[in-house]
DNA sequence: CCCTGATTCGC
DNA sequence: GCGAATCAGG
């Protein structure tokens, strides 16, 4: 479906009040995507979406000579290597509450450690030369002695770890500046 | 991983 | 003009 004065209007409010690409694309029906809407948001140049006093010079990607389109799968590559950092310890100081707390219930107060690393039973955990494309790679303890291991469990096609560590790595070093 | 907007360029 | 692919950032 083409642009019609309509759709054109309604994108135009609903960009103007703040929604997101995203969810402008879903007010205007299927088969308009986000890329849409932020490909005509540009040629009607409405970019510009509550930027006052703002000079962002936008820093230019260099134009990539690369041709785009991929053709080739290209084979897959190395998946042995991976080198996490996993959290060492975790003091964790739980919510420091500013709530009052009477002497006699201080007793009732103590909370578990909530233990939210994963424990992984001891037949179920794997030394180096065990891991496989399936196991999950995430490191655990001491690598210096015998009190270490790795999670093992079953892996994510996206990556090398398990669905936690999996997460936990990535909103760990996630977003780190080069 | 989820998400956001910005840009490029084949169509 | 259109928008998928990509980039850059949160």
């Amino acid at each position: 479906m083409g642009w019609t004065d309509e759709r054109v209007e309604l994108l135009k409010k609903l960009w103007m009040e703040g929604l997101s690409a995203s969810q402008i694309a879903g007010e205007l029906g299927e088969g308009v995507t986000r890329n849409a809407v932020i490909g005509k948001v540009h040629r009607l140049k409405l970019s510009a979406r509550a930027k006052p006093t703002n000079t962002a010079p936008r820093a230019r990607p260099a134009a990539r000579s690369t041709p785009r389109r991929v053709a080739s799968p290209s084979a897959g590559m190395s998946h042995v290597s991976a080198k996490p950092r996993p959290t060492m310890s975790r003091p964790q100081v739980m919510g420091a509450t500013a709530l009052a707390v009477t002497p006699d219930m201080e007793a009732d107060l103590y909370v578990a450690p909530a233990s939210q690393e994963l424990f992984i039973p001891e037949d179920k955990r794997l030394n180096l030369l065990q891991l496989n494309e399936h196991t999950c790679k995430w490191p655990i303890g001491d690598p210096l002695t015998k009190d270490f291991y790795f999670c093992g469990q079953h892996s994510l096609e996206t990556g090398p770890y398990c669905e936690f560590h999996s997460r936990r790595a990535y909103h760990q070093m996630d977003k780190k500046k080069r």
